[in-house]
DNA sequence: TAAAATTTTCACAGATTATACAAATAATTG
DNA sequence: CAATTATTTGTATAATCTGTGAAAATTTTA
């Protein structure tokens, strides 16, 4: 992510070039689109473009429309320029996943702070990418298992499987569906290879083992 | 679940006003408490909070001393404000069961979108799949029984059968349709093999084992 | 390529559940 | 009300399932 690519949508030329001008100072790829149709063609022929900075007031779409529309194909951070703070129109926003709100007129200063801090904050959203039950922690970007704040090891199969248990917590997990989901789906093996794999997962998780409740004829759940 | 009710706990009231007004802009109801015992306090004495949003840095309880205490009453999903993001703290609060953190300075659309996932994925883990009859609750996708709100055990066969039962409860059912059923089709065995589960049923479910009427030279039927 | 780690298979013991059967109980019928 | 028929219940037996340890097969690492 040497430099990260935006798309800038504004109808007025002068204020893209601002805008523009602006970022690529500070380092940035800037991509442009005229008007809120053009945008979301722009948006979907292109690769990795990383935020979207989107005028309100556009001919066409305006720029809530085309938030609405990229969040169907995508969760990438939006900021929107306002000419005026309209609560109504913020809380709008919002809802359709608007990260930030920049109101006309604004300093250079401003818009590269906000962009920074946007990127920011969704690539750090992308590290906290954990799970934790009943003092059970994983870390799945990282691949590290805390049972009590102590890391344990676990093989490759073992973590998959307990990711499973964890995000099904509570639920009913029969062999066969632990096997299409953990194992490739065109694993044709016996089925009690789980069991011993939950074997190992309940000696390595200690006490916290006996999370992996056996239901009898049916298969296994996690349940604290 | 018209209105979620939310406890919001910061010892600064302008922090507390801003996340109030947040949320209560987008639908929530919320309740706040100015320091950890009075959050303690108001915890255990208003019904149906859905959502604890703690702040960390607090007098007489910090947040992790409040989130313990809630722990020893409830499984509410609680998120922190932490003012940095602290790795350690993180991994204790993780293992306390802390279900999100949130960084200060934050923004209303951060707070708003986790509050509202962290609703979204506690309500979906309460199992929609669930039959309730006559104070007898289904969860299918857990594959427990409650009479009465309290779990009772059933094997493989008697939860079945239990289900066939509310799923057509007020249909009189034949052995041979239940047997076709609950049994596996090619099963050949004596239909008389139906009675001694009813039976089991019936005794494992107390009382309201009354539920399963007989009809004499037909079958049963399920009833309240 | 050998050694180490991981994954899978297998078999047997121990548990649990399902079924069959017989005796007891209840409902129906003439 | 007795004879008949169906259901309930308790128990013994059969069938099924799980946990475990160890060995075989596979993959990864050195």
């Amino acid at each position: 992510m040497e430099q990260a690519k935006i798309l800038v949508v504004d109808d007025e030329s002068r204020m893209r070039k601002l805008v523009k001008d602006f970022l690529v100072k500070s380092g940035f790829a800037v991509i442009e689109a005229a008007d809120g149709e053009e945008a979301v063609d722009v948006f979907m022929s292109t690769k990795d473009i990383e935020l979207v900075i989107l005028d309100v007031m556009m001919p066409k779409l305006d720029g809530y429309q085309v938030a609405e529309e990229i969040r169907k194909m995508s969760k990438v951070p939006i900021i929107m320029l306002t000419a005026k703070s309209d609560e109504r129109d913020e809380l709008k926003g919002f809802s359709l996943g608007v990260d930030e709100y920049i109101t006309k007129p604004f300093s250079p200063k401003i818009l590269v702070a906000r962009v920074e801090a946007v990127l920011r904050r969704t690539n750090a959203e992308k590290g906290q990418d954990t799970i934790s039950v009943g003092g059970i922690v994983m870390d799945i970007a990282a691949h590290i298992v805390y049972v009590d704040e102590e890391s344990i090891d676990l093989s490759y199969k073992e973590f998959e499987l307990l990711n499973y248990f964890l995000v099904n917590q509570g639920v009913a997990l029969s062999r066969e569906k632990i096997l299409n989901n953990v194992w490739n789906y065109d694993y044709f093996g016996d089925a009690r290879t789980i069991d011993t794999h939950v074997k190992k997962l309940r000696s390595k998780l200690g006490e916290k083992g006996e999370y992996i409740k056996t239901i009898w004829g049916m298969g296994y759940k996690f349940e604290v």
